[in-house]
DNA sequence: AAAACATGTGAGCTATTGCTCATAATAATC
DNA sequence: GATTATTATGAGCAATAGCTCACATGTTTT
């Protein structure tokens, strides 16, 4: 399996109706065969396969395997209804409301096909710029959330940046953990630890 | 690349020094490799080479490319000084003290080779018997966490068994992220928002 | 030193992968 | 209906993987 390629827009673009759904059904053969086989196993013949589409066809919409999995990814990101830093309610004791607020937001995001996102974020980096779309995405989440923590007048933390991060990734990282393994106890259970820990980790001390 | 063989044992004991010390060659070479370019790039050939050491001497003491990272991880975990749950001070006031320990714990434990960690852990999940070795471990180790949890009079949380997972994987995984990555801040800030992050959880409300 | 055992070697087999390309089928345009 | 543009096909190529096996080289035992 050789890398070959580094562009990741396809090789033509779609004209008629019957390419769009053909490019559609790669897409969702690839997220069924990514999530069921991880992304070495996920070979480009089995998605064509699954998608009871061509080999050649799935090669005329994207350039090479890694291309589909960034546009997945791209597609979770886009769909994602990660809440905007703008919605957040700053005012006094609201704080846990706002925590479980962002808490069910990853979980809710994660229920879709927690395999495929794990996946996603633990064998996307591939390609060079698969990972800079990543990054670039991390880096203005955990800005925004390090501004929150600042403003907020309940939060105290003794480094925003670093709290921002830990929290960011945490919470993400639970959630994947808890949605894939058999679950033993309540989503309910789950959620209200999780936001216990962040809750009472923001408002400080005593 | 077929996945032949289940067996996790070696087809032949080493019975000379030099084998053993061909053995532990492989292996160290193994880890390097492993850490540097992932399980599936991290190819048996290479390996070998790194080792200085044939292909056919590598097969003579692991029956697959599996059984190596499988005993990289036993080796990992037996020498692990994974503090004994029965060393925990649960007398009152000592709470911040016990997990910072615990948090240091699981830093000294991953600066080794976080990369290698990352590939065990992330990557593992390839034999049953490996998986099934990893599982047993942490069942365990959550059974003692969570027996801490319970009898420790600081300790207030909702849900003891939930609770207990969240904590564990939390600080590994958190520690495997900051050690991985290039580091913007240092390790202590980390360190001190990781602490007070599962101190204020375990503390409870208020 | 010869026989028996243990260890080391690497060319190459088999399987599989990502991916190409010549060609066929279908739709749009004239 | 003929021409052209678009889409679909799948046998098969080149690369690479894990791994075997017939054999060479050491070490120990007799």
């Amino acid at each position: 399996m050789p890398p070959t390629d580094r562009r990741l827009e396809p090789r033509r673009k779609p004209r008629q109706v019957r390419a769009e759904l053909t490019r559609e059904r790669i897409l969702t053969a690839a997220a069924h065969v990514f999530a069921q086989h991880g992304y070495a196993a996920g070979t480009t013949n089995r998605i064509a396969e699954h998608a009871h589409v061509s080999i050649g066809s799935l090669y005329q919409y994207f350039p090479n395997k890694d291309a589909i999995l960034a546009e997945l990814l791209v597609q979770h990101i886009d769909r994602g209804t990660w809440t905007s830093a703008d919605d957040v309610d700053l005012s006094p004791g609201t704080l846990e409301a706002t925590v479980r607020a962002f808490v069910r937001d990853a979980i809710d995001n994660h229920s879709d096909d927690p395999r495929l996102l794990r996946v996603m974020i633990e064998e996307a980096p591939v390609s060079r710029a698969l990972h800079d779309t990543i990054d670039r995405h991390e880096k203005l989440r955990t800005a925004q959330v390090r501004d929150i923590l600042v403003r907020h007048p309940d939060i105290h933390v003794g480094d925003p940046d670093t709290a921002a991060q830990i929290i960011l990734f945490t919470v993400e990282i639970n959630t994947h953990r808890f949605m894939a393994a058999p679950q033993t106890v309540p989503v309910e259970t789950f959620e209200n630890e999780l936001v216990a820990m962040v809750t009472r980790y923001l408002r400080g001390g005593q």
